[in-house]
DNA sequence: ACTGGCCTGATTGTCGACAATTAAACTTTA
DNA sequence: TAAAGTTTAATTGTCGACAATCAGGCCAGT
């Protein structure tokens, strides 16, 4: 029912070749941190596994480096990356940068259509969030539908590869794995309607300073569950 | 001489196994335009010409497509990404977003020998130029050789691999196929020189600004000279 | 003559086997 | 006993052949 299905990868033609859907298979698999973060991968045993062959399995781990899923060392093997939270305020800040500029982008070439769209997910998005009350639901599929539509908006196909081929795919993963559903969906939600004001406004430039607030606002919340959870 | 071969990879190992050298040549191939952007690629002339098998030419392709530097589609084959106008801006527009936040945390977290390390090169560029009067050196490497010393100082390693490792080598190839040594140097050489500056006061917020200004000016001229050209 | 379907040639995807390299276990020696 | 060197088992990289798919040419039918 949720979109999240639907732009899982938008840029991407579906899966037709066999290293396509295991490369999904292994996507989700990962993501959703059933091949545990950090830990090593047999080619053989996967292969098996899977019931293809090592070419093949070769094939589809290409895709998932391209990702940044997992890493690959010259005659040594791969890892699955690991989940430090290094790694994930690293994120953040590419997201501060790109996505602010994707916000830009997307104030000054949305087309009036895609601008009534994203209203009108928005609105729907505050429905589900009121009818329920549920906050993981927005905060998990909700935010990155939200996200996704400024980042197509862009029309700008490098930044569209990046955002939405590579790089949503980790944050799905860290968001997944470090169980993040923080008390922010209201507070999101309204951040996220004042973007789409700016964009309707067509002010590029305070469009993306708004999501780069947005985005930083995001990381400065986990800085401090971080610096709680140690103290 | 130039340090830019040194760097040419500052993220990746040397190649070791076969094909990591086929993928060294064609990348170095295909952004001299030896390998003609936009052309379809054959696999089995290709391979025939490397003295390989089919399959370690895939496994170059597939790092070549990491790079963004040739496209594949199911069933159908691989293609040279071919050098457009657009593609060109919207590399721009990626690149102030990212290398702007890239200015910004090097600021913040490059070391003092790092900072030395970069005005050291500054000032040899400096004499470089001025003995040479020669734009196009300075233009085509010692610009390089800049931007990739700030990257690697922002210590972020996505932002590294997103920018030294797949970005740049089609900024590589932009830059000789178009034939880009405009008389911006000097300009540029100031601009470096400020960022600099701006990096050794720790003030990360105006690195930002200036860097993104920096290469809000190279794309702007790019600009003009393209407006220029079509009329 | 033109459109539609079929067939053929070539290209890509997939497979299993072999060669090269690595990591670990074992042996040997100071 | 500890450290270094050697051997061995397992994993990765590479290869050539087969199967699946697609683009273009040929033929038939209206």
């Amino acid at each position: 029912m949720s979109t999240i299905m639907a732009l899982d990868n938008p840029t991407l033609q579906k899966a037709v070749t066999t290293a396509d859907k295991v490369f999904d298979a292994m996507l989700h698999a990962i993501v959703d941190g059933k091949i545990a973060a950090g830990s090593k991968i047999s080619e053989p045993e996967l292969a098996k596994q899977y019931e293809i062959s090592r070419s093949t399995l070769r094939e589809a781990l290409n895709r998932l480096e391209k990702c940044h899923l997992i890493e690959r060392k010259a005659n040594v093997g791969s890892r699955v990356v690991d989940c430090t939270i290094e790694g994930l305020l690293e994120i953040y800040v590419v997201r501060e940068a790109l996505e602010g500029m994707a916000c830009r982008e997307a104030a000054n070439n949305m087309s009036d259509e895609e601008i009534a769209e994203m209203q009108a997910m928005l609105a729907q998005h505050a429905n589900s969030q009121a009818l329920k009350d549920g906050i993981s639901y927005y905060q998990e599929e909700g935010d990155l539908d939200f996200h996704y539509k400024v980042i197509l908006g862009s029309h700008n196909q490098q930044l569209i590869n990046i955002l939405c081929g590579q790089l949503y795919h980790l944050v799905r993963m860290y968001r997944i794995q470090f169980g993040m559903h923080s008390p922010r969906a209201t507070r999101a939600f309204h951040e996220h309607s004042n973007i789409i004001q700016a964009i309707c406004d067509r002010d590029g430039e305070l469009a993306e300073i708004l999501m780069r607030r947005h985005i930083a606002a995001s990381r400065k919340n986990i800085e401090n569950k971080i610096a709680l959870q140690n103290k």
